[in-house]
RNA sequence: GGGUCGGUGCCCGAGUGGCCAAAGGGAGCAGACUGUAAAUCUGCCGGCUAUGCCUACGGGGGUUCAAAUCCCUCCCGGCCCA
């Protein structure tokens, strides 16, 4: 199947600037550049659409080159923000980008070599920007009756409470002169991004064609969206992140095998890299038995294993497998074990336990609970377990509700386990 | 710089001296129903050493028995004028 026609039926663009672009994306060889937000010292799962995308660029032939914005980080981007930025410093943004960095490497293969990718800091080239210079040679080209029909920036000036700055109102100006040093340095002749980013996109190419007369191209993929409308992978209790750290693989697992069943198929085609047939495989399996969440599984799998690796992928599994398949009482130890490895973990003493735990308590220092009067509203509605079993508000844990003579299983709801290893001094 | 409107809990937003931990909505959490789905219904939804106490209505100060509500001042934003 050709490249873009495999994009096409991947839902994955959504605009794009010219049929041409089409053609060449077909014959391979082209330098593409994606940027990423550096605001924070990972990326999350919103990011995930443009990482796998560079990963595709490079296995269709194209080398790919992944802008982590220093200098645009400095400036706050307007698309898609109702207000006002806060600004990064320089220290700040080293730190991010080290982080961003080893994340992007997962994706692609970096190198200097042909066709090997390339994640630059735009830093580099704007720091060395003179003002006066720039507003000369490079401002010249930009009209700003045009600036300001841009979506990103006419939302903020038509909205009242929210204005917008000069600073972010240049914005555009620095993500196309970016697209313009990238041209020139790399031959880098494709900007591709979020549909938000459509406006900066064509920023760049219009600053091309006017400064070197030459034809460079945009595209765009689309929103990841929820059955709801909200955007995929944040809200939820928090953002997704791609850090282990921070997201562990096992949530990252649970957080995907969560997916609303309407929107596996396209999360399957957007987001991985499963040849189409099978993903169709999977889903004719999924309608017909729903409940067995085939499409869920496969997708939860396929997306730790491109973030965190093989091993910690087929580990998030079990561990979940562990977890939600029939009553964790009926599990032998070595099952329960393996839950305990991946699934959060709390420990405590023996003598501890020995003198009893009150319910309130114990779901508090679990951590399922974020206070006190929390873990009363979860135990008053019935939404405490221990060992599968409801508990009830005057528990007390003690050292005989201990499974193996060293776990507790605590749960809140239906799905949110905190594993209690208790330790022998 | 001047005028004017505004800054309320995670978000939106009401409240304009006591009845305000602050209406309503959304989000979130839990329960029921299920399939770790969706939809729906129900309950909860600042914290605590808990018939009370603490924190909270942009920051600081003041008036008052009593302030989110009145006054002063500072900060931030919108709009208009210069």
């Amino acid at each position: 199947m050709k490249f873009i026609e495999d994009l096409r039926a991947r839902g994955l663009v959504h605009q794009f600037s010219s049929d041409e672009l089409l053609d060449r994306l077909d014959v391979g060889g082209m330098t593409a550049y994606i940027g990423f937000d550096p605001s924070a010292d990972s990326l999350h799962l919103g990011s995930l659409l443009p990482l796998v995308m560079l990963r595709r660029l490079q296995i269709g032939g194209h080398t790919p080159i992944a802008v982590a914005g220093g200098g645009t980080g400095m400036i706050g981007d307007p698309s898609g923000k109702s207000e006002e930025r806060n600004l990064l410093t320089d220290e700040v943004l080293d730190r991010n980008l080290v982080g961003i960095k080893a994340q992007i490497e997962r994706f692609v293969e970096v190198s200097e070599s042909a066709g090997g990718a390339r994640i630059l800091d735009n830093r580099t080239w704007l720091g060395e920007l003179k003002v006066v210079e720039f507003l000369r040679d490079v401002g010249k080209f930009f009209s700003v009756n045009q600036m300001i029909q841009r979506d990103s920036v006419r939302a903020r000036l038509e909205e009242r409470e929210q204005g917008i700055s000069y600073t972010e109102f240049s914005y555009q100006v620095l993500q196309a002169y970016d697209f313009l040093r990238l041209n020139d340095l790399y031959n880098c002749e494709l900007q591709i991004g979020g549909s938000d980013q459509w406006g900066n996109i064509v920023s760049g190419v219009d600053l091309i064609r006017r400064m070197r007369q030459r034809q460079a191209y945009g595209l765009t993929l689309p929103l990841v969206t929820k059955a709801d409308g909200k955007k995929f992978g944040k809200s939820e209790s928090g953002t997704i992140w791609l850090d282990g750290e921070k997201t562990s693989p096992y949530s990252l697992y649970q957080f995907c095998v969560r997916t609303e069943d309407d929107m596996v198929g396209s999360y399957l085609r957007m987001l991985t890299l499963i040849p189409l047939s099978q993903i169709e495989e999977v889903e004719r399996e999924s309608s017909r038995t729903p409940e067995g969440r085939i499409g869920q599984k496969v997708f939860a799998r396929a997306i730790v294993e491109m973030v965190h690796g093989v091993d910690q992928a087929i580990r998030a599994e079990e561990a979940s497998d562990a977890l939600f398949a029939g009553s964790l009482l009926d599990k032998d130890e070595e099952i329960i074990k393996l839950a305990l490895s991946e699934a959060p973990t709390i420990k405590l003493d023996w003598d501890q336990l020995a003198k009893g735990i009150p319910a309130e308590e114990i779901l508090l220092s679990s951590g399922l609970a974020t206070s006190r009067s929390d873990a009363r509203r979860i135990l008053s509605q019935g939404g405490g377990y221990m060992n599968d079993q409801r508990l009830s508000q005057d528990k007390v844990a003690g050292t005989s509700d201990l499974i193996f003579e060293k776990i507790l299983v605590l749960r809140k709801g239906k799905r949110d386990y905190c594993l209690v290893e208790v330790e022998r001094r």
